[in-house]
DNA sequence: ACCATTATTTAACTTTTGGTCAATAAATCC
DNA sequence: GGATTTATTGACCAAAAGTTAAATAATGGT
C-alpha cells in the first residue's frame, strides 16, 4: 500500500504519478528527509549552479519550497552542507596509503592511483560543483587543491623520481610539478570534457578504454620525466 | 551643482579621473557607447557569470541599467552578443597556416601554436565564459570545439605522425586523438587553474617559464607518441 | 483514544530584477 | 538661437525568488 518515494529522476523526471504516493508517505522523519534533500540538492545544484531556484528543487523531492527551512535555515546554508558533503565524501585518504605503498612499482601506482581518481572525482555532480565553486567563492576548490597540493603532489614527484633513479629527498621544483601538472590537468580534462562540454569521449568503445588512455599518458609522463630531468 | 556618478569601482580600471570628463562628456555617440557597454560587459559576465545583474553592470558604467534597453533590447540578447564577440574575437585562422607551413619542423610549429593558443584563448574573460557556456546552455563551447575538432586536431595529429615519420593519409584513430588531448587538455588547465582556481601560476619566475613549461609538454608529447605508435 | 510533537503546507511578505515609458537634457541642425 | 533629435534618466511594473509565520495534519507516546 505504501508506494516509495522515488528517488531518482535526475535528468529525465518521470514525477511521482501524482496524489498516489503523498496520502500513504506525508511524514518523513528529520533524519532521513534531510538526507534526502541534501542528496537531491547535490545534484540539483551541480547541474544548475547555485543560482538554481529552491522552489524547482523542492518540486523534484514533492513537497513544498518552504520544507527547506525547516532543515535548513538559509539556501546559503544548504548549499554550504552540499559543498561540504560533496567534498568530503569524495577525498580518499587510501590514495596516500597507496601511493606509499613499499610492495608497487611507480608507475603501477600512477596507473592505480590515477584510475582511481578519475573514477571518483571525475563524476558530473564533483566536477561541475567544484567548478561553479571556483567560478564563485573558492570555498570548495580551495580546499581540494590544498589536499591536493599537500598529500598527492610530493608522493606523485616522488615517485616520479624513484622512476628516475633520482634523489627523492629535495624539495620538488617548479618545473617537475609543472611537467606533472601536465599530466594531471589533461586527466582532469577527462571530466571536463565529459561533464562541461558535454562531449561523448570513446562512448561506443570498449569499457577499459579509459584505462588504456590513461596508462598511454602516465606512460608517457614518466617516460618523458626520465630524459628532461636527467 | 550636478554631482557626478562614480565612475570605475571595476577591478582596477584606471577610468577617467573622476568629475573631470563625465561633466564634459555626458553624452556618448551611439557606436562609442554600445561598444564600452559590450567591452565592460564582457568582462562583467566573465567575473559573475550570465546570472549577473544588469544594474551591478551599468553601475560599472556610471550609467542607469535603463540606458542598456536603448542599445541592447533584452538581457539575454547582450549577452549573446557577448558570446559572439568573444568567441569570434579570439580564434585566429593563422594557426592553420601556421600549422600548414612547410618551413618548420613538427616541433617548432607545436610551440609556436601552443603558445600563441595560450596567449590568446587562456585569457581571464575566455576561459571564464567559455566555461560558463559550458554549465549551461553549450552555445560557445559547442562552435569552439567543433573549431578545434575540424580545423586543429587533425592538423595536429599530422605533424605528430610527420614527427614519427609515419603515413600522414589515414584518419586519425582515437587512439592518437585522446593522447593528443591529453596535451592539449593539460595546457588548458593552465588557464583553469589561473582563471577559476585563482591559482599563481609561476608568478614569481621568469616570463618566459610559460614557454618553457609548455616546450617540455610538447617534448614529452611528440617524444612518447613516437614509442607509443611504433 | 487522546495529547503533544513536529513534519508539511498555505498564505503572505520582501527584495530582487528584467523590462517599459514618459520626461529630461545634451548634442546637432538650420 | 531655436527647433529637432536622441542619449539618458527616474518612476514604475510585474514576475521571480528567498524568507517568515501561522495553520494543518501525520506520528508517536501514554
Amino acid at each position: 500500500m505504501r508506494l516509495i518515494e522515488d528517488r531518482d529522476s535526475g535528468l529525465s523526471t518521470a514525477e511521482i504519478p501524482a496524489g498516489s504516493m503523498t496520502s500513504t508517505k506525508r511524514r518523513m522523519n528529520t533524519a532521513e528527509r534531510k538526507r534526502q534533500i541534501l542528496d537531491r540538492a547535490i545534484q540539483f545544484f551541480a547541474q544548475h549552479g547555485i543560482d538554481g531556484q529552491l522552489r524547482n528543487l523542492t518540486k523534484e523531492l514533492g513537497v513544498t519550497h518552504t520544507l527547506l527551512y525547516h532543515y535548513f535555515p538559509t539556501k546559503d546554508a544548504l548549499i554550504q552542507e552540499v559543498y561540504k558533503e560533496v567534498f568530503e565524501s569524495r577525498w580518499k585518504p587510501e590514495w596516500e596509503a597507496l601511493l606509499d605503498d613499499q610492495t608497487l612499482s611507480p608507475e603501477e601506482k600512477f596507473n592505480a592511483f590515477y584510475l582511481d581518481y578519475t573514477n571518483t572525482v571525475l563524476t558530473y555532480d564533483f566536477v561541475r560543483i567544484l567548478i561553479f565553486s571556483g567560478l564563485s567563492d573558492h570555498s570548495i576548490s580551495d580546499r581540494f587543491f590544498e589536499l591536493l597540493r599537500s598529500r598527492l603532489l610530493p608522493r606523485l614527484i616522488r615517485e616520479t623520481r624513484k622512476y628516475c633513479n633520482r634523489s627523492t629527498t629535495s624539495k620538488p621544483t617548479q618545473r617537475e610539478l609543472e611537467f606533472l601538472m601536465g599530466l594531471h590537468g589533461g586527466i582532469f580534462y577527462i571530466g571536463m570534457r565529459r561533464w562541461i562540454y558535454g562531449q561523448a569521449i570513446y562512448a561506443a568503445e570498449s569499457p577499459n578504454t579509459e584505462q588504456e588512455i590513461i596508462r598511454d599518458r602516465v606512460e608517457s609522463y614518466l617516460q618523458s620525466a626520465k630524459s628532461l630531468f636527467a
